[in-house]
DNA sequence: ATATTTTAGTGAGTATACTCATGGATTTCC
DNA sequence: GGAAATCCATGAGTATACTCACTAAAATAT
């Protein structure tokens, strides 16, 4: 049961003794660990790929034993769920952050959120291509449509429905505009299949894919204006 | 070893020697292992869900040992993908064989073909939810994606391009009818997620929404007609 | 400070997907 | 009909994701 905190009538322990910080050890020390697991797990997923990289190797190069990932990460695919995290945050924040985009018209937003998300992403085409676009498979828990990454989704789709609302004030809860955010987060995964297998140099291709077919969809959702 | 027993019997040698039949005893015992392996697998993935359902169980519900899964599928989800060919070949034979449709407009053909699948796929709703579409996940290799699948994705994807050119013979190979089976896959991705998670009586709304998508879909590719 | 309670790392253990050497059954060749 | 070649079911073995009982360290209470 929970302590009861009773007031310490006696005088103050501020004897945190020399070496101990104001915070506590113990969550100093899970942070690092947990991001020495991110770490490790992700440069060996660059380099071998996801299923060739095994818990074990993962925690030896974290210098941790091999039950403590599980202490952190329910599955190895929460691990890369985690990553995805970072990816999906990350995006949201650049067109949050970006006063630039403040009036911009909904597309530039739209194109500067996947933008992001494909730059994030880069670094670890690789990791991508071999282990979760390969990962959209029908068994996984982590799927791109798995209840584990639902939440991720959610938080994905509740921004593009911001972003939605935002542009388009008269809107009337048409079926199309309660549809259009769900409907993104597909188009968002057909973008990275396209851009996955596009070698045209710096992702021409994709990038005009994304502004093409962004400029289409959006007129389609503001039948008046143009 | 199976339980099939010889005949003892030395009576007529000659006879059943000249009569055996002429498919190999091999081949027809190959194939009635498969079909012991798919039905096995498939009863067990629907109660019990992908996930739960070992191979060893499979096998021992097949009658065989476990390694001999292994002679007819790579792996566990390879079972589950030859379930999969199944529902897409049987929905392409639906549209094709259908002399209703031979000149039907083409959002009646791709309204026809979803449907077809859907309606393969009720019975094992279940078995879908859990494992099939909670298989988008990052490290599957039998992903919607996955390379494995490849094949069954072009075998559906190269029929509804002929739809399409079929149905649009004056089409100028746009960038967006170039596109449009490929997105199709994703569209269909897409319908089953909402397919899954529909309970309205008869999986109305989902056709609601297939209606209301494939003609807004087509009419894009169509801007002249209408 | 000492005692008690809570937290979290450990690694041997478990479950299970998948491999492989073997040999018996089937087919082929004569 | 028999010998040689081929096929393929077998199941013990392997690799690995994940569990769990234990314990030591840290936090809290006395």
């Amino acid at each position: 049961m929970t302590a009861k905190k009773r007031a310490p009538s006696k005088a103050k322990p501020r004897r945190r003794v020399a070496t101990t910080r104001p915070v506590g050890r113990r969550a100093q020390n899970k942070q690092a660990i947990r991001q020495r697991i991110v770490t490790a797990a992700l440069k060996l997923f660059q380099t071998k790929g996801f299923d060739s990289t095994t818990t074990k190797a993962i925690a030896r190069k974290a210098g941790i034993a091999e039950g403590t990932v599980f202490n952190y990460f329910r599955t190895k695919e929460d691990i890369a769920l985690y990553f995805f995290e970072q990816e999906v945050d990350q995006a949201i924040a650049a067109v949050r952050d970006n006063p630039r985009l403040r009036k911009a018209p909904l597309e530039e937003k739209l194109f500067t959120l996947v933008h992001s998300q494909l730059e994030f992403l880069a670094p670890y085409e690789r990791f991508i291509g071999a282990a979760f676009i390969q990962a959209l498979k029908p068994a996984s828990p982590l799927g791109a449509f798995s209840h584990r990454a639902q939440e991720l989704r959610h938080r994905y789709v509740g921004f593009v429905q911001e972003l939605l609302e935002e542009s388009l004030p008269n809107h009337r809860h048409t079926p199309v505009s309660w549809l259009a955010p769900q409907t993104f987060w597909i188009y968002y995964l057909g973008t990275l299949l396209y851009w996955l297998h596009d070698t045209s140099p710096g992702k021409q291709n994709t990038l005009a894919f994304l502004d093409r077919s962004l400029s289409l969809g959006v007129s389609m959702l503001q039948p008046g204006k143009r």
